[in-house]
DNA sequence: TTCGATGCAAAGAATTTGCACGCCA
DNA sequence: TGGCGTGCAAATTCTTTGCATCGAA
């Protein structure tokens, strides 16, 4: 049931930060519970627009604060689908890590898992000159609607 | 021998550009004759630094303009590494195509290839909601010098 | 001589920073 | 009360566009 993880990632999120010794802002808290909402990755200027059609606004630097110091915390990703601005998503200790699908018609962008190409990965980080940490995969293309 | 593939693939950016009526400008023949050098993805603003310590410097606005349209040509690819800028490189017909590691720590861009992991590409493409026409796959951590 | 090519400056868009004020622990 | 949290405006950085001029076919 997808409300309970949003639920149990908000938590996290909440108490990870509380450890930190943070408090706890009003600004930070819609941004976090409408990240916990979002089916895939968002742009700051996404989460402002619908911040900015809530209840609580949030004002776009506080939104780029915020998303940056959940990334540091390691409660959010960065990752940078598509050929333009980054997008932020909450990382859920439940379901495994996700990559992206990004059409390049109307822009929208959908996650995608695959058991193969993760095992790939892991056999190629051996052999590559680098200590492999992530590593992003995006695949292009045009989406069901815009295929049509 | 990799001057001859880069010649190859200079040769071939001239003759695309001529046929598509297009004047033999300075400005972009450097351009040119630099990206057929680079072993890897470079980004506009290091394109213009290696222009300007050349004897022929091109204006930031004309490489962007240039490498839009070689982009719209089929000649280069533009690729989305690291969580910065874009970077640019050629599609040279020869060796195949590949992926990037980037070094989180210096910023280092090296490329990598795969057989696993195209096959497994390959084969996700077709069970998922997408036409898939290309991908990129990107691998970060610290590269040998910064591992250490 | 006709367009494409190019440089320079200004405009735009995304992101970051400085500073003053407000609010939580 | 002290320090984090937030908003607003200005500053940065990368990229694009407008416009006048230069150059290639």
């Amino acid at each position: 049931m997808p409300a309970q993880t949003a639920d149990t990632w908000t938590a996290r999120a909440e108490r990870v930060l509380a450890e930190n010794g943070r408090h706890a802002g009003q600004a930070r808290r819609a941004v976090v519970e409408l990240l916990a909402e979002q089916p895939c990755a968002r742009s700051a200027i996404e989460l402002e627009d619908a911040l900015r059609a809530s209840e609580r606004p949030v004002a776009r630097a506080s939104i780029y604060r915020i998303l940056d110091e959940l990334e540091r915390l390691g409660l959010i990703h960065k990752v940078q689908v598509g050929h333009d601005r980054a997008r932020y998503e909450p990382i859920r200790t439940g379901d495994g890590h996700h990559h992206h699908l990004v059409c390049d018609t109307c822009g929208a962008v959908a996650p995608f898992t695959d058991e193969a190409l993760e095992d790939a990965i892991r056999k190629l980080s051996g052999r590559v000159p680098m200590r492999v940490a992530e590593h992003e995969i995006v695949l292009h293309g045009a989406c069901e609607r815009c295929a049509d």
